[in-house]
DNA sequence: CACAATCATATGATATTGCATATAATAAAT
DNA sequence: ATTTATTATATGCAATATCATATGATTGTG
């Protein structure tokens, strides 16, 4: 009775896929609770880090996140010196945020170390296969946003 | 320089399988609430309709959550009424958790809806292509695990 | 049998999130 | 030039999550 259940979870893509999502944000938390911050900071560092200057609204796209937890979360960072936000000259609904050097520094750290896990994701793994696997991963992506 | 930064982000697998959980997980929100629950809630019920009179500790496995939310969670839903907790007769110290009708109905009138996302995930695929998908999530939650 | 160790769950304190709505700046319309 | 809409971000408040620790039950040990 319990194994039925099991496995008809198991044949649910969805499922399976939060699961691994969940499977790699522990991952990724325990690394980053050493240094003081969670995954939603971490994605923020982590899009900041790929070009700076960029709005709330950007970011919202990249990060994953609520414009209100973002917005409440910058306010945080900015306090503790990771980002500064900057009202953008010529439009003021506009803020435009960019990592302090502080903020750079902690991303670098963790960076080298987050990395590895799409190795070790990937391991294994023919070049073929990982080229399949992108492949299959972004066109589900596709089938769930049209 | 932008592009390439988004192209950067596209190329870690990590960060594709987060977003393209965090877009499941969006679409489902939205066909929750109209229920007026959440995907904690939902997991559980699900994880419950799968076989019920399981303890806390095998439904945090399966519905990927903290023993403390989950514990909290339960509380609540018990006095809602869509789950009650019994005590395990011969050791006092585990919870089996066991569906209400209510609980359950709530279960089946959802899935009907919820589990048309997995046809639309993988529409446009091939049943090898498929069978592909499934061992490829399987594969890398285990290279995870270990 | 007392006593420590272990296990399963609950809870206090605090932080974060989500929803709805507010504010503030700009664009568009009359 | 006002008024109205629209866009971008912030915020009040309630719900939830998280961390650390407490409680209560059972098992093992001297």
């Amino acid at each position: 009775m319990k194994s039925a259940g099991q496995s008809q979870f198991d044949d649910f893509l969805p499922h399976l896929i939060a699961r691994l999502a969940y499977q790699l944000n522990g991952d990724l938390v325990e690394k980053l609770r050493r240094e003081g911050i969670n995954v939603t900071r971490w994605r923020i560092l982590a899009v900041l880090a790929m070009g700076d200057g960029i709005t709330i609204s950007e970011i919202i796209d990249r990060a994953m996140m609520q414009q209100s937890a973002l917005s409440r979360a910058l306010m945080n960072m900015e306090k503790e010196d990771y980002i500064r936000r900057v009202l953008r000259r010529d439009d003021a609904r506009f803020v435009e945020v960019f990592l302090t050097d502080k903020g750079r520094a902690l991303f670098n750290s963790l960076n080298i170390v987050v990395r590895r896990r799409q190795k070790r994701l990937l391991k294994g793994f023919s070049p073929q296969e990982v080229t399949a696997a992108f492949a299959l991963i972004r066109r589900m992506s596709r089938n769930i946003t049209r």
